[in-house]
DNA sequence: TCCACACCCTGAAGTTACTATAGGGTCAAG
DNA sequence: CTTGACCCTATAGTAACTTCAGGGTGTGGA
């Protein structure tokens, strides 16, 4: 298989798979003499599973992580459901961030109700007065 | 006034304001014989407008906008309002994806209660089996 | 006077998860 | 034998910074 049909099957680009290979989520296939990427049947689950774990924005630490951990057969899944349990705290927390950004901006967007000049717009007065603070802390990935 | 001073007033670092200074969002100040920068009160209300619409999590691109908006004084603000306009509704749009998104991954948490070998994982066996969809692009630039 | 130490400077590289580009090789059809 | 679709590598660009290397400046104490 090629690595344009790996990455069709995939939903990604042929980009998207080489760049997962030097970064070492997709273990680099075997050649063709025309030095050509041939896949098998793994590379395809594997890379599904990776996407699978993208769409769901999780980061490449953490899907590094969970390959890791399924590459040990022996081992149980509790770090997986840790890691899962964690991702979803990331979530939660960012929509809770979000929903607060959002009632700040409602709140200055209130501030101006009519297209005037700008010396007199209460956005713009309200973005120059409010209370600067310090930059919090980015307690998840999501952006 | 030095630039850690400023930096403290504006709750940045000192790296930050001079990176502002090479994006062009800041302008370049005085220097005193030594090279070193200093800066006045314009500097301080220029660089906490930008801090406040960083904390609004506002692009440079969108910043630089607004200050352009802002140092034409002949303008009206229609530009401010729809700016802030298309602003919430991106961070709307962010919200409703990671909604659903945190659905889909209490969905998944679901499927595995314990700690058991790896193979029998429900939440790595969703993993796999997934429909992998393509990449929606992004229609934000909240990650 | 000398030294330590806090602060300032520039320029370059690192971060994340890709995307895009340049410059080239391979292969099948017409 | 050429055209077009595909493959390869290596490098740079994206956003908004942070970190680092390698140096200069200014002030207080011994």
């Amino acid at each position: 298989m090629k690595i344009s049909e790996l990455a069709q099957v995939a939903q990604c680009t042929v980009e998207t798979v080489r760049y997962y290979e030097k970064e070492g989520l997709l273990s680099a296939p075997a050649r063709t003499p025309a030095n050509y990427r041939s896949y098998g049947d793994a590379h395809v689950e594997r890379l599904r599973f990776i996407r699978n774990c993208r769409a769901l924005d999780m980061t490449h630490e953490e899907i590094r992580t969970l390959l890791g951990l399924m590459d040990q057969p022996a081992s149980d899944c509790g770090g997986v459901n840790r890691l899962l349990d964690e991702h979803i705290a990331h979530v939660d927390v960012r929509i809770a961030e979000l929903c607060q950004l959002k009632q700040e901006l409602n709140e200055l967007r209130q501030r101006c109700q009519r297209e005037q000049a700008v010396d007199a717009c209460g956005i713009l007065q309200g973005l120059a007065s409010m209370e600067t603070e310090p930059r919090h802390e980015r307690n998840t990935h999501l952006g």
